[in-house]
DNA sequence: TGCAAAGCAGAATATTTATTTCGTTTTGAC
DNA sequence: GTCAAAACGAAATAAATATTCTGCTTTGCA
């Protein structure tokens, strides 16, 4: 009887990328020849092999496609396609993948919303980190230091990250205005920015027309903006000198300002230790 | 003739993923409506899209199949298969992952702000979901429903929360009053909650005065608080009837507001939920 | 050296996925 | 409002890709 084999094989396959790999070093030798290239192949090169189709694996390893079907079964799958499934999750690094989550979230609509909430802000701050190149935040804090005056402009549910972002820079000593949240007269007020000023415009859908015209008005006077918003496609970021991005997962309908108000955080309290360290440099 | 739109049509597609990227903001304004979602997620989620299928891009956009051949074809390229080409070929090289990022910025003493708060929020957030208790959310949704009309106060880095929640709210349809947020007045305005009605207070350290003179006149009057804050022994705590804590943790002296505000959330749209169910029930 | 079991290659098939087609709807100019 | 052009959605078709099947070859053991 070969029972401790068969254990071995009927042992649950890998979900993640990390398991497999140590499953299929686990198991190298055992295995026959063209399977061993097939496994080296998958060490060796995941993420190439994440992208390939069998057919190309197939001309790149010298080894027949139906081996590939072989090795998937030796390995306890029910094909190839599920090993290339861990793959391309382990590439875009995530825990399971977008289309995936998609249709998962459809089935299970009703997680109490503590969960749901948490999840997606968490969700949205780890997009936020992988997203945010280091270089604009010093670009932002940059631009930002060289300002006669600080504009912040938001409105609606972008009213709280810009009166928040405000607060905070006003703490550092930054001279900082805030448009008020509401009323007819924005646009008019939009006539106290001038020249060497910086405006700073929070926008998330529905985009305010408010923040549009403020901003559209402050790019027509050659006054830098920096924008804080969900997409490089807001009404707002195209004429941005400055885009930050923030706030792009949804959960049931309801985004999170999670990611937005840390972002905001970010940005306030690195331009509070540029000014610190500048302060300390010169003593 | 319309020969300058047709040399634009006719130049040469992209190859690379920047070159795609500007092509496509250089014509988003000019798109259809369809076409502009499509290319609003290729550039909002290029990674992801780089592994999906048109099937599953399409329920995750809500667009059609044939849209994405229209979109490619718009763009100059013969159909989709060519833009995931590029997607593909822009992820397999593309720069140091997350995970080395993390580890090298750690390498040089402090970690970079980005990688500092996000990190810390993502604790408070789990913090949040821990100590929660569920039945705490539907006393104060129950709480809530049975108020006349809703107070919230918030004062300086509890403002945006105080103002969120206000916001939601009143989106829900709930009668709410959102006390300013700052200025010496703010004490005289108390006399407007009455009986029946509901106080929401919005109160972090350092704890703002005015805030604490309302609720203790709130509760003077018999009116009951909900206090959203930091811990149960913060001087609006003790004589709330409904506490939540959030944002226990702390990154280098500055508090991280995110799981506040996914609270804020939570809590109302927990409310709006609950308003939504009755409304089906009595159908 | 003979024989059974396992491994293998190539072609056939099934499945998934991209693309085209076409009737309907929307949009924009007059 | 009316009309033509453009855009759209749904289903049909074409293309690609994965998987299975078959007969042949190698391997390992007696």
């Amino acid at each position: 009887m070969t029972v401790l084999r068969e254990d071995l094989a009927d042992a649950p396959p890998p979900q993640t990328y990390p398991e497999l790999r140590s499953a299929l070093l686990a198991r190298y030798d055992a295995l026959p020849a063209q399977l061993k290239i097939v496994a080296q192949y998958l060490i060796d090169r995941p993420n190439d092999a994440a992208l390939m189709t069998i057919a190309s694996l197939s001309e790149a390893t010298g080894v027949q496609p139906s081996a590939f079907i072989r090795f998937s079964k030796a390995v306890g799958f029910k094909g190839f396609s599920e090993i290339q499934t861990i793959l391309r999750d382990n590439l875009s690094n995530r825990q399971v993948s977008y289309a995936e989550r998609v249709t998962r979230s459809s089935q299970s609509a009703s997680l109490a919303p503590l969960e749901r909430f948490t999840q997606s802000a968490i969700d949205s701050l780890n997009t936020l980190v992988e997203t945010t190149p280091p270089a604009n935040i010093d670009a932002g804090v940059k631009l930002l230091r060289s300002a006669r005056q600080i504009h912040v402009v938001g409105h609606r549910r972008s009213w709280p990250i810009a009166s928040y972002f405000a607060y905070m820079m006003a703490g550092f000593g930054a001279a900082t205005h805030l448009f008020s949240p509401t009323g007819p007269m924005a646009e008019a007020d939009a006539s106290i920015i001038g020249p060497g000023d910086v405006l700073v415009a929070v926008s998330f859908p529905r985009y305010s027309e408010e923040t549009a015209r403020i901003v559209e008005q402050t790019t027509g006077m050659k006054v830098p903006v920096i924008a804080i918003t969900n997409s490089r496609v807001a009404p707002i970021a195209r004429q941005a000198q400055i885009v930050f991005e923030a706030d792009q997962d949804e959960a049931a309908g309801f985004r999170s300002l999670a990611s937005a108000i840390v972002l905001a955080q970010i940005i306030a309290v690195s331009y509070g230790e540029a000014i610190a360290s500048e302060a300390t440099a010169k003593r």
